[in-house]
DNA sequence: GGAATAATCTATACTACTATAGAAATAGAT
DNA sequence: ATCTATTTCTATAGTAGTATAGATTATTCC
């Protein structure tokens, strides 16, 4: 029984941390950052609003926490899928399609990476940023490959072509309650419509052997 | 001089409540709703806080003030388009193509419609949501049309896509200055991309006469 | 030029929020 | 059983924000 409570001691604690910061997130994404306030957040847990401060140094600093947790649902998934061997097609697909599962899954955290951290001091919205560019370049590099492969249109512009696919796909957060429809079919969906805005209308040589 | 006088002073009392307004939608796209305060308003009209009360009753009316100027730039222009006789494709692109318009032009007031009016109390929200469906039912419309037309894929989720496009080209406010493109480069490429996105894959039947 | 209206000002009540300091309570380790 | 580290508490300083009341200045109209 003594070494089951030195196992769970540490988890415990953990499990602790991570409550502070559901909560914070949770008020974060509902009212935003300048709306919510830490009474808020400690009333979602019971506790006393000064007590927080043992878990974080300053609102701020709750905010780049569960900033970089939500920024890291996003990168972990792309990060697997660029390194897969799959085509350009397959993993263009992949990536609008994972893209919603953060949001879908842990809603809070994302919601406020994509819409508070722009309230971040200049510092910590530096790092969290990179992690922005990091998603963005994955997305980049895909239909630069897809357009090398004669899978995407020739004429894209890679940048443009980025900026609106995950511009689609970021804006599940919005209308997701109001789609009726489950994460993953909406995934799939706008999967295809990312696909669809890209590829290219001559038949794109299925195979291409050399 | 008499009658210019008189005939300048209805346009001067309006002059004076839009830069009130312009200041508002300044303040409150830039630094949010609620990390904006009446005081940055009177700072950048070098006015005393205090006398802003005199164009709004609370900072929450002014707040559906701009929302609503932010939301009439879109739906003027939607629902011009949807009037004209154009057939679905040539409308889907002009749609698309003319969403960007307002953000480009009045970013202010589209930025705060787009990310503020969430935090409008009840009944003001369901006021500027109404011009929100609006919009959206303007997309939908033209989307079925394209569908029965023929012109459109026929395995269309109306709603999917309209908020996948919609998703799209509001994003624009977020990455625009970091596009470096014209506003109305950026508009014809994504006009492009929502018409790729939903097009027939098979030869489109041009003009059909029966 | 003087009355009436419009626009802005001063002063302030009231409320709310962040963060710190230090005390108290809780729980684990020996 | 007690020591120690962890966690939470009370109390509060300090700041900032919204909105109202009523005085004051500027403008227009005759």
């Amino acid at each position: 029984m003594a070494t089951e409570r030195a196992a769970a001691r540490k988890p415990s604690i953990r499990k602790r941390n991570d409550e502070i910061f559901d909560a914070a997130a949770r008020v974060f994404a509902e009212r935003g950052y300048h709306g919510a306030s830490t009474q808020d957040i400690a009333d979602l847990l019971g506790m006393r609003q000064a007590s927080l401060y043992y878990y974080f140094s300053s609102k701020e600093a709750a905010l780049e926490e569960v900033c970089a947790i939500g920024a890291a649902g996003f990168v972990e998934n792309a990060e697997e899928i660029a390194a897969n061997d799959a085509g350009p097609t397959e993993k263009l697909r992949a990536l609008a399609s994972v893209h919603i599962t953060p949001l879908a899954e842990r809603p809070d955290f994302t919601r406020t990476f994509l819409n508070e951290r722009k309230w971040l001091p200049t510092e910590s919205r530096r790092r969290i940023g990179g992690m922005s560019r990091r998603i963005e370049a994955i997305f980049e590099g895909v239909i630069r490959a897809g357009m090398r492969q004669g899978e995407f249109r020739s004429d894209l512009n890679v940048r443009l072509t980025m900026f609106g696919i995950l511009g689609m796909v970021n804006s599940v957060q919005i209308w997701l309650d109001r789609a009726n429809k489950t994460p993953s079919e909406i995934a799939e969906y706008l999967a295809d419509m990312a696909v669809a805005s890209v590829r290219a209308v001559d038949p794109p040589e299925p195979e291409k052997n050399i």
